[in-house]
DNA sequence: ATCATTTGACCTGC
DNA sequence: GCAGGTCAAATGAT
């Protein structure tokens, strides 16, 4: 566990000694901002792996672990590697796009581009559809459809539990909310129908289809429709956010979405212990089996819904002009890494 | 009261 | 006409 901790700590540095360089971020050279970012994610990777290990070592922990790995099925470490890329790009890329980080560079869509697509070992597979993406037709027309394959689609293929409820499809950071359920023809498995939770409150225009393979009923196929413009910050304003084009609209919004189940493990946020925000697990159509909630598996803590959004808050928007929010961000991650540490 | 899920009916593209 | 996608009332959970 030591190792573990110097790990954390090495990363946490790393990103301190990162800081002064967002300060003048257009002066600086990308390729050196992407070479430490990667440096940092491979810390963190490395943290979380020897997390894994030290797990399996820990008799205490067995009956959990087992729980752990069955509701949430082996993710291949490429995904692991890809998610916090991803996330890392977004933070830099929204605050981009926000003006809050002042930068003539082109640094955004390449290393988003990059990282959003290139994945696809291991048990997740990604394909990407076309990408004209449409605006939401009026809600006082007629019931708008779109030809059937206008919209943005997206197919992964995800691991079911293999214990629990094996209905519930896997976790993707987002809340849905299910609106339909329909026998396919020529598939064992009926396909469920999602749309994001906010759609409402953002006009979120986000779907997605989940569908059992025929031969691995242990895996999902989910298909997403559209991208996600609700700006999921619990400091959001109230007015629908802009749309953001193309990919880095797809980009931005997952910002705000939660840390995927292994990630969260890792944080100590949504698991077994502090208080009662066990709400953070739950979000997604897929999370619920984890807290051993009831059948509702959507439901969730609105006050505690969004805890990546709410980093990025931190990150960026606390303090305002006080340059130290990567320290107070790191700072708060150490206590909630120490705290999960002690638990064990 | 509010929100999520279920499910039969309805709509639309092919 | 059929299959897939969506609506919306009924129902359940919190």
């Amino acid at each position: 566990m030591d190792e573990f901790i110097s790990l954390i700590l090495q990363g946490i540095k790393l990103a301190k000694d990162l800081e002064p360089t967002l300060q003048n971020l257009a002066n600086h050279q990308n390729q050196d901002m992407a070479s430490k970012l990667d440096e940092i994610i491979r810390v963190f990777i490395s943290a979380r792996t020897r997390l894994n290990v030290d797990q399996h070592l820990s008799q205490m922990l067995q009956q959990q672990q087992q729980q752990q790995q069955q509701q949430q099925p082996q993710i291949d470490p490429s995904f692991q590697e890809y998610w916090l890329r991803t996330k890392m790009v977004e933070l830099f890329q929204s605050q981009l796009m926000a003006g809050r980080i002042s930068s003539s560079s082109g640094l955004e869509n390449k290393q988003a581009a990059g990282g959003g697509i290139q994945m696809g070992s291991g048990g997740l597979a990604m394909e990407l559809g076309g990408r004209d993406v449409q605006a939401v037709a009026s809600s006082s027309m007629q019931r708008p459809r779109r030809r059937k394959d206008d919209a943005e689609k997206r197919t992964i293929r995800a691991p079911a539990p293999r214990m629990g409820n094996t209905e519930i499809p896997p976790d993707d950071g987002y809340t849905w909310r299910k609106y339909g359920q329909k026998e396919i023809l020529g598939s064992r498995f009926p396909r469920g129908y999602y749309r994001c939770t906010h759609q409402k409150l953002y006009q979120c225009p986000a779907k997605k289809q989940v569908q059992r393979l025929d031969d691995d009923p242990y895996m999902f196929e989910v298909t997403y429709r559209s991208d996600h413009t609700c700006h999921m910050s619990a400091t959001a304003p109230s007015v629908p956010p802009p749309q953001l084009p193309d990919i880095t609209q797809g980009m931005t919004q997952t910002m705000a979405a939660q840390p995927p189940p292994w990630l969260e493990f890792s944080l100590g946020g949504g698991g077994s212990g502090s208080g009662g925000s066990s709400g953070s697990s739950m979000a997604g159509a897929g999370a619920g089996a984890g807290a051993g909630a009831g059948p509702s598996n959507a439901r969730y803590n609105k006050e505690a819904e969004f805890p990546v959004a709410d980093m990025a808050d931190v990150m960026f928007n606390s303090g305002s002009s006080s340059g130290n929010s990567m320290e107070l961000i790191f700072t708060s991650m150490e206590e909630k890494w120490e705290a999960g540490d002690k638990k064990k």
